[in-house]
DNA sequence: ATACACTCCGTACAATAGTACGGAGTCAAG
DNA sequence: CTTGACTCCGTACTATTGTACGGAGTGTAT
């Protein structure tokens, strides 16, 4: 196995270099140090991999810092193990809310798609129309008043 | 009904007013016109629901732009129907994809979790460790030194 | 041993998505 | 008709998430 530099690791995860050391600036992975020997940092495979997970998680709408957060979810006996168990379910919620939102979306797009050659048989015009109306195409669904935020 | 001015579109869709702004410039909603007979701007209440969206959306990992693009989907007769169709179905893949992207986090969070109290049984650690191990247990690959994050 | 690519580090610049501010106009209650 | 809250609009500031640049050091193939 050749010595994984940052240029490598880099591009193994899929990223500019400039990418990999803005992540270790911000603690997202960790550097490694500079060989006594001198010369240059020598890397983990692992960081590749931990990068990609960086990224899948941004796709999914997680800021740098919530996934920060789910990267230090660890079972470390060494830790408490009940502190851990419990970020992680508040994380596994979220994730299980967020399918749902785009389950939502899901098949709002798939009730777009249906509506198109029939052209008028749905009332559905647009995604929102499409979200809006979850399952009962009934009539009069706007008179529900949401006081629902904030 | 009373008239819905920006501050009541913006409380009924949980942002400040400063972002329904935001969003009419960038042609996210549409800004009404001032009444011909002068005065303040009224809102049709469909502009909340449509922010909402916006948000909803966002959370889970649409840039703006890409909401708008989700926005303008429409099965208006006008339109190209079948244009209509295939931008909705390239959405439409990118949400499923991403739904079984976050179903592998889901997994993971609840390998993490399940790995918690018996302590060694699995040697689930990360999160990384329950993504990238799929379900074989392939010995001894991933078996190296864990020790180096933080 | 020299060329050349790559590393290292600091700083600067950039795009996205807001948020804040200030001054002038408007509305509605007292 | 005054007062206070809200609108309107432009501009400026902020946070997040990178990208780019420049100069000095290092590794390596020829």
């Amino acid at each position: 196995m050749k010595t994984m530099t940052i240029s490598k690791i880099a591009k193994e995860a899929g990223v500019g270099v400039e990418t990999v050391r803005f992540y270790e600036r911000n603690g997202l992975v960790q550097q490694p140090p500079k060989p006594s020997s001198g010369g240059f940092r020598v890397y983990p495979v692992e960081t590749a991999e931990r990068i990609r997970f960086i990224r899948q998680a941004q796709e999914l709408g997680f800021s740098l810092r919530e996934i920060k957060e789910l990267l230090s979810l660890r079972t470390d006996p060494a830790t408490d193990c009940a502190d851990v168990r419990e970020r992680a379910q508040v994380k596994l919620d979220e994730i299980i809310r967020k399918i749902a939102q785009m389950k939502g979306i899901q098949t709002a797009l798939e009730k777009l798609i249906a509506a198109c050659p029939g052209r008028g048989a749905l009332q559905v015009c647009s995604i929102i129309d499409a979200i809006e109306a979850p399952e009962k195409t009934k009539t009069n669904l706007k008179k529900r008043k949401r006081k629902n935020y904030e």
